[in-house]
DNA sequence: TATATAATTTAGGTATGCCTAATTGAGTGT
DNA sequence: ACACTCAATTAGGCATACCTAAATTATATA
């Protein structure tokens, strides 16, 4: 009933760690069209043991293409969820930087989030990202923002 | 190495799911100073027999005061760490509603959020609600924001 | 007080995901 | 062709966290 495990929230998401196998799929065969376990099990900071397991559970349920001991590439599905996982996880790298979060950290905590927020939540972000982007010059506000953050005083209130 | 399970990305949080029972507990225990397991499990969509199990642990972690069969309160460090998690999900939940989340999906996703993000972007959300917070009467941005999410165009862009 | 009912706990399982150690397999060099 | 090496797989375990069913214990009512 929960989210910790295998299962997400709603029932149409995959669970957090077959995306993240799934996007890592998709960076590392960008190239070459294909990819293998070792290297994904260095983009994921794990053994390859454990990558070896679950290219077996997404081999089954149709997300890769995979015959024990070759080389792993998506099928058009799995290659479907990775391009979604990583749009979601662009944008939200996009809006925390925005709102002042470092870089690096932005895409750590984007990682995390882009597989466990309602769909809802990612178009306001993905608006907001927008929005601000078709600002036409410097958005006023965001200069404010980034001095309040600075100073932590807004400067609508100290003009004098 | 990973967060899936028990342990969180930075070592200082605890687990998702226990800062969720403890947050739960607080709230529950609000009033009148404790709670019980049936009520738990309730607030967390859980049976019963899970949350005697997690009281079990949580009780020899030292954050409830928990004698089986017995009322269930929190420990001064167990209301410390409800507390903080607590305003995390606050900040966040203003958040979200500020950028047009519904009320009810903000509500769940700052849930997920408040555990997993790092401090830094906490921060930086946290000074951006209150940014808006202290802006002197409408931020014409936000109006802007608003607006240019029900028509799809930046109303600056509009401007005839 | 005795008993019925409601609340809890225990026991035994499941699933995800990760790890280590031991094997298996495949490609390379001699 | 054989041995070496490195990649990948299997086997066996661990931790979290949940569940159901069965056993307890508490409480409330007759």
């Amino acid at each position: 009933m929960d989210d910790q495990n295998g299962r997400e929230r709603n029932d149409f998401r995959l669970s957090r760690r077959t995306e993240d196998y799934l996007e890592a799929i998709y960076c590392l065969s960008r190239e070459r069209g294909y990819t293998r376990v070792k290297e994904i099990a260095k983009y994921l900071g794990v053994k390859p043991a454990s990558v070896s397991e679950m290219l077996s559970k997404l081999a089954s349920r149709g997300f890769v293409v995979y015959e024990k001991r070759l080389l792993v590439s998506l099928t058009p599905e799995g290659r479907m969820v990775a391009e979604c996982v990583r749009e979601r996880r662009e944008i939200l790298v996009k809006f925390l930087v925005t709102l002042g979060v470092p870089e690096k950290i932005a895409e750590e905590d984007a990682c995390i989030m882009e597989h466990i927020l309602h769909k809802e939540t990612i178009t306001q972000l993905k608006k907001f990202v927008k929005f601000v982007e078709e600002s036409p010059a410097d958005p006023m506000w965001l200069n404010h923002f980034k001095e309040y953050c600075e100073s932590g005083v807004h400067p609508c209130l100290k003009v004098e």
